[in-house]
DNA sequence: GTAGGGTTAG
């Protein structure tokens, strides 16, 4: 019950939900579910849609499951196409790809549309497990609503462009141009400190709102849209969602999926060409921070530090605004560059100003700490971590598992399993990967203890 | 007025 007697609604409920849910905070947003069940507020599809992503988002895919099957039973309307969709992308997302076809063809039979979201996560999921022939599938199963064949179309004059590029032979070393140094990179990332727009907010900070319900969210709006040094817009919302505009408009959305299709696989030459198409079409929508992100996490992953400082430069450029994604790219790239500390200081400056820090941003310089061989601060960092209330998750924990493993840290690395096992976190296929390297890492210690003591043996006879 | 895809660990 909120102050004054007033009684929240199902669609306030709805928004804390997927507040807690997003902010990776599962106990609380559980307790608020039972709280607003007891209270009689009646829970929507859109709350059990919160549920079930929010499930999947905090490591526990087999409850969001069960969930999405108990509903379905249920009757009267508690799922409809969103639902669908959700769990069609965490099926894609698993690699249970058959699966989520058989789903597919259900929402459809149900009458629910199969749209551009859905196919989106579809074909990255039909890529990812070298499924293509499933796409004829797909387009078969379909009949309800026209988003596949469209999306076919689109697929196939991507191809037909890619066949004959505007200029060919160039690989993706000229497209974004930067001849700058590692002090450009500083100046890419520093933030204004003492005039300008973060002097304007600590001033207008001073004179505060005494009716505001949350000074810290007033906070918040203002560094929202502010500019940092380099004039590029830093927003602390995560890129916009557009919908599709057809196959004909080559839009950013759909390059966006394709991008994500071939840089994960790592085919860079291919991605930059499509980039290069869209780029020369200059359709009515740019490229955006998910463009500019794919781009850079897959220069950083190949070690093109270079290219990935030019991406950055370019967004500076194109006054794209940078999210949280863009600097948790920009910490793991310190991080490849040996520089933990900038890293670090990246970390403390966004915490500065605006105190909203993600748990993937942590994630990252975990990893650049542990990775950089700084283990022991990578776990201060994690402390730090959960005393701010942020709860890791299964990717915090293989990471720790890891790096701890790596150090021939090997009690540390089962102390963090243990820990992972404790809080109720169901282990994944990366978890799997990790083990068996600490499994490794143990028969190491072992033999070289066994080693050590034979050369004591020796000594000592 | 609230929910889903494409960027962030391996």
């Amino acid at each position: 019950m909120l102050a004054g007697g007033i009684r929240p609604d199902t669609i306030v409920y709805n928004s804390l939900l997927d507040g807690l849910l997003k902010a990776r905070k599962l106990d609380d947003a559980c307790n608020l579910f039972e709280k607003m069940v007891s209270e009689g507020t009646r829970a929507s599809t859109h709350s059990f849609n919160s549920l079930i992503h929010g499930l999947f988002k905090n490591s526990r895919p087999v409850a969001g499951f069960v969930l999405f099957r108990e509903l379905k039973k249920k009757k009267g309307t508690f799922v409809d196409g969103i639902s669908y969709s959700i769990v069609i992308t965490e099926l894609c997302r698993e690699g249970q790809v058959e699966e989520a076809l058989e789903l597919v063809k259900e929402m459809d039979e149900r009458g629910f549309v199969v749209d551009l979201a859905t196919v989106s996560s579809l074909l990255i999921g039909f890529h990812k497990s070298k499924r293509l022939d499933l796409t004829e599938r797909l387009m078969k199963i379909v009949r309800y609503g026209s988003i596949v064949p469209s999306v076919i179309q689109w697929k196939e004059s991507m191809e037909a462009a890619m066949r004959s590029p505007p200029d060919k032979g160039k690989d993706y070393t000229p497209l974004f141009p930067f001849t700058g140094s590692l002090d450009d990179v500083y100046n890419l990332i520093s933030f204004k400190s003492d005039q300008g727009i973060d002097g304007a907010c600590l001033n207008q900070e001073e004179a505060k709102d005494e009716w505001s319900p949350s000074p810290h969210l007033d906070k918040l709006a203002k560094i929202a849209d502010s500019v940092d040094k380099f004039g590029t817009p830093f927003t602390v919302h995560r890129g916009k969602r557009v919908h599709g505009l057809g196959y004909k408009t080559f839009d950013v959305d759909m390059v966006n999926t394709y991008l994500s299709i071939f840089l994960s696989k790592g085919k860079l030459s291919i991605a930059c060409k499509l980039f290069e198409i869209f780029a020369t079409l200059r359709r009515e929508k740019e490229a955006n921070s998910y463009t500019y992100n794919s781009f850079m996490s897959s220069f950083v992953k190949k070690g093109y530090l270079r290219e990935t400082w030019a991406v950055l430069h370019e967004m500076g450029e194109k006054l794209c605004s940078r999210d949280i994604a863009t600097y948790s790219i920009i910490i793991q790239g310190l991080g490849k560059l040996g520089e933990a500390e900038v890293a670090s200081s990246v970390l403390e400056q966004l915490s500065k100003k605006g105190g909203y820090l993600d748990i993937v941003m942590y994630n990252t310089l975990i990893n650049a700490l542990g990775k950089g061989g700084r283990t022991e601060e990578a776990t201060k960092l994690f402390n730090q971590m959960v005393a701010s209330g942020v709860n890791p998750d299964v990717v915090t924990f293989n990471t720790l598992i890891e790096v701890n493993a790596k150090a021939g840290r090997v009690k540390e690395a089962y102390k963090f399993l243990r820990k992972m096992l404790f809080l109720g976190l169901s282990p994944n296929h990366v978890t799997d990967k990790v083990l068996d390297n600490l499994e490794k890492a143990i028969e190491k210690q072992r033999s070289n203890q066994a080693t050590n003591s034979e050369k004591i043996d020796s000594k000592e006879t």
